[in-house]
DNA sequence: TCCATCTGTGTAATCGTTTTCAATTAATAT
DNA sequence: ATATTAATTGAAAACGATTACACAGATGGA
């Protein structure tokens, strides 16, 4: 476990020749490049970022916060984010919250304590108080979800425009009825997304019925589960789900073959976000294709550049209608 | 940006007292501490923790070496990992290799440079040579799959019962043909289970049939949509279908469902894993459930054991098989 | 030949903690 | 009141790198 002193002593130089042969190697001459670096392979040496980053005041990782990573959907962007990290010399701190605030101070703490040099938060239940203060002191970046009233910068989609592309494309097949399977209308992407949904029903002229939206709390196989018995149960039902997350639209869809209601004759069904699972689904399901990876990868740029003390401007991605067999 | 120099002096004490009321309170009068701690308020002071591992030779992150997360399988068991770690105050390093040796080396470097205290390797393509090397010298633990002549301890199920045990269900069932999607055989899990599963056989007398054995690249959807294709191009069919992995099952549920094949009926499938798609797809999929959470737990805690010095020994947990729909 | 310039290298300070050891103060026993 | 012991505190040395600054030797031009 040797360190630079050693390896100085041994090449018969400085400490500080040595470190210039691995941080800036042109500056020094070949000769003693060559004995520094046969110093180094005889010795195994290895320099220790500890000291490094103590020196450099800085952690060369950056903090990632998720809610939950049973949602795949988060999983493309984390896979995008590593990429740009590693390409950048970075690595991530991968922290799911489970929204749970505790857990959060905990992370929070990791930048606070310089253990972590930013930030992308993907987590709609954020402590958004909490977040605003930091992003004073610290680099921060929000993804996907975000807030409108703080300067945080995001990187996003345009949610409005999405579920209205959604929903008019079930109107357009011409079902009259559609059902919104929503989350908590606190969160911006939900509210968002109603209003989509509401846009695209009154260009056509079509009633909004309240009892066709349910909010659920959580965006997973179960709600999806229990919104469709709920919409089931109605006496006047409606012909299309547009459901704002494919794990929701696939819990709908699972209820549908349990009743022997047929998909998309009967009923049919959009998601949102377009998970890998989205198409191994029976049937597969049509859905709001959202740039998962390249949101990770540029949620990266974004905060790596502001670490730099650069200055970084919002960003939306474009997303896709993705028809498959559930519609 | 306080650092502890600030507090010292605002306090009227020396640094080692506030280090002291951070880390051993009790040795330290009420009125200094409470001195101390007036000024860390007052000065917003965070200790820094590139200071204190610098100083303790340690950086408290545990690299988690994961093939890929979109397999998830381990999800749960990255969940269970960072559950204990975060208990005994450390912080994972998620990271994927995406079988790339490229990658592998990139992570290796962090521990080799003292940026995470030990590993957990989960990739079953794991350059064990490189890995041999290193537990030599850093903190390793394996976790599901393992080499059975290297001494790093591990932790698993019993791969050849499990296998057993599920074929044994399919052949009480009435299937007399069954066959089994294994991955490549250069991994351990997958002899063991291609070994159970002709126990199973050899046990009740029934021949095995080679071109019932396929053997796929990767474990996903689609080399199970694959695997599926070839079993039905034979003129003589199985009954049922074993399948190593979760994922490979649903491909095959999948395109059973696309060629109006009834499962049961006509073919039984059952996984392994226990994912929690598993129980979302139609039919939902019997399987072999492995204890993921606590896969992760104790991996976790098995390599903080050996951080701090102590010795460990090797695991096997239990599996359970899961009935549903599928079989 | 001499001075100016450029290159390569070394010295030592610095980043922010923890901890050993010594010194001081407080508590107890005589 | 004094000697002895115990409890608090402080000074200074690590931990392992990077880098500003100074210096020496080489190069080139006049």
């Amino acid at each position: 476990m040797a360190n630079i002193n050693e390896v100085a002593k041994k090449a018969g130089v400085s400490v500080a020749t040595v470190s210039r042969v691995l941080n800036s190697p042109n500056v020094v001459t070949p000769k003693t490049k060559a004995k520094v670096e046969d110093a180094i392979n005889k010795l195994n040496y290895e320099p220790s970022m500890l000291g490094r980053n103590l020196r450099n005041s800085e952690s060369r990782l950056l903090l990632v916060l998720v809610p939950s990573i049973s949602n795949p959907f988060y999983i493309d962007i984390i896979k995008g984010i590593e990429q740009s990290a590693l390409d950048q010399n970075y690595n991530i701190l991968l922290c799911e919250t489970d929204s749970n605030p505790e857990r959060e101070e905990i992370y929070f703490d990791l930048v606070r304590k310089k253990m972590a040099d930013g930030i992308i938060s993907m987590d709609p239940a954020v402590n958004i108080d909490t977040l605003k203060e930091l992003s004073k002191q610290y680099a921060i970046i929000q993804c996907s979800e975000y807030s409108e009233e703080s300067d945080i910068p995001y990187v996003t989609i345009d949610n409005e425009e999405a579920a209205y592309r959604a929903v008019k494309h079930l109107i357009k097949l011409g079902h009259q009825e559609v059902a919104l399977f929503n989350s908590n209308e606190k969160y911006l992407y939900a509210r968002e997304r109603k209003q989509g949904y509401m846009r695209a029903l009154q260009e056509y002229g079509l009633p909004i019925h309240d009892e066709f939206i349910i909010m659920t709390d959580q965006l997973n196989f179960d709600s999806g589960i229990e919104a469709t018995k709920r919409i089931m149960n109605l006496k006047d039902r409606p012909t299309a789900i547009f459901s704002v997350s494919d794990l929701l639209a696939v819990g709908a869809l699972k209820e549908m073959n349990r009743t022997g209601v047929k998909v998309p004759e009967e009923m049919a069904i959009i998601g949102f976000d377009n998970i890998e699972f989205s198409n191994m689904t029976y049937p597969t399901l049509t859905t709001i294709a959202q740039p998962m990876y390249q949101l990770g990868t540029v949620a990266a740029n974004m905060l790596i550049e502001k670490v730099n003390g650069g200055e970084v401007s919002n960003t939306i991605l474009n997303h896709e209608l993705l028809i498959r067999e559930s519609t």
